[in-house]
DNA sequence: TCAAGTCATTGACTTTTGGTCAGTAATTTA
DNA sequence: TAAATTACTGACCAAAAGTCAATGACTTGA
């Protein structure tokens, strides 16, 4: 990598943390471009080389606490499908609590926001967990834990909706509740409500 | 009512329908006071005069459609605690479906805004939530329905994440499934889920 | 090694839009 | 009907998004 590619990649990554850290302290309200490229020791030009606009930052840090949670998940090779969701849904709500209210609702707010759809970055947040959630319970059907004829595309919805509700809720609440707790007292309870059905009578692990 | 309050309930009035009909076709990031005020005849000035900025409107254009779907709920006066919950469900997603994505993101965005929260209205849509679904439980609890021991404060959380989680992943999805087909194949199974650890043996109606 | 070319960076500038406020006009009151 | 009240006005301000011609640091190739 040639020294003008380092540098350019710095840069970036600098705007990136620098807004992180402003929108976890301020909220999305109070974050302008201006300050970013202040803290970030750049003119307010820059920005636009590597964004298109603000929003788009924001999606790009929520991006990466994404991909935080994924390579967990990844890292579990060869558990069964309800540890597997559980450990998922533990690891997410861990990861919510620790970003902190504000870092949730700008998560939630650029997953729904139609400027940071598809057609603005690579892959919307929508797609990603689905391909991810769809991924395992496909897994699970060739492992005969779960049947043939399980309908993946509307459990993976269903999951997804667990997760954003708890979320949402937590967000709209302004935080009365602990995200762990929830998902220890009832995530675990409903999944296996949801994925009885269809799971099979093969022992799991 | 005096003619002078008369015209100032109209001006407000002509106001909201105004930014309704904008938000639904243009959606949030579109929306400008000033389009609000041309469209519907008056100066910049008196918007400021009923709202206390943007964001303002939007929360009461939300508060309206919650109205509806709450008065559909107290109509139905004498139905068991499934069977209402059923109805509940059933009513928000109809709603949420014929009001459109771009309203609902709005009722989404303004539910988790701290710019939006308690101390700037009246009461959060969380709060009113709760209110509203703690009093189902509760008088299921009375009915002896509901076992005594019920939780009922978890219990609401978890019934208001399942509709706010069905209504994120629409957005998030840009409105790829229909919200009343998911109420129908997943909501209630979810429900009786939930619920059945804490229903009596009491023959329901 | 150095001249020509490339491209990240700059910051002054324009544009947009949220929000204010002193003045005006319509209504009410006494 | 004159004084008081208050809804309304729109010019104005301030803040912040977004643009772009000019600059200079780095790369390339003869």
């Amino acid at each position: 990598m040639s020294k003008r590619q380092e540098n350019a990649l710095k840069t970036r990554r600098k705007l990136i943390d620098t807004a992180e850290n402003l929108l976890k302290t301020n909220g999305f309200n109070a974050l302008c471009v201006e300050d970013i490229t202040k803290s970030a020791g750049v003119a307010k030009g820059t920005f636009y080389v590597y964004f298109k606009h603000k929003e788009d930052i924001v999606s790009e840090i929520c991006r990466g606490y994404f991909k935080q949670i994924e390579n967990k998940l990844s890292e579990m090779t060869d558990a069964d499908l309800i540890e597997k969701l559980s450990v998922y849904f533990d690891n997410f709500m861990r990861a919510v609590e620790l970003y902190g209210i504000n870092i949730c609702r700008e998560w939630i707010r650029s997953a729904i926001d139609p400027k940071t759809a598809p057609d603005y970055t690579d892959i919307s947040k929508w797609q990603y967990d689905i391909i991810m959630l769809t991924n395992i319970l496909n897994k699970a059907i060739e492992n005969k834990e779960l049947k043939k004829d399980a309908p993946v595309e509307l459990l993976t919805h269903i999951i997804i909706s667990q997760l954003y509700g708890m979320m949402t809720c937590w967000c709209m609440s302004d935080g009365v509740f602990e995200p762990t707790d929830w998902t220890e007292k009832f995530s675990k309870i409903q999944l296996k409500a949801i994925m009885n059905n269809y799971l099979t009578q093969r022992k799991q692990r």
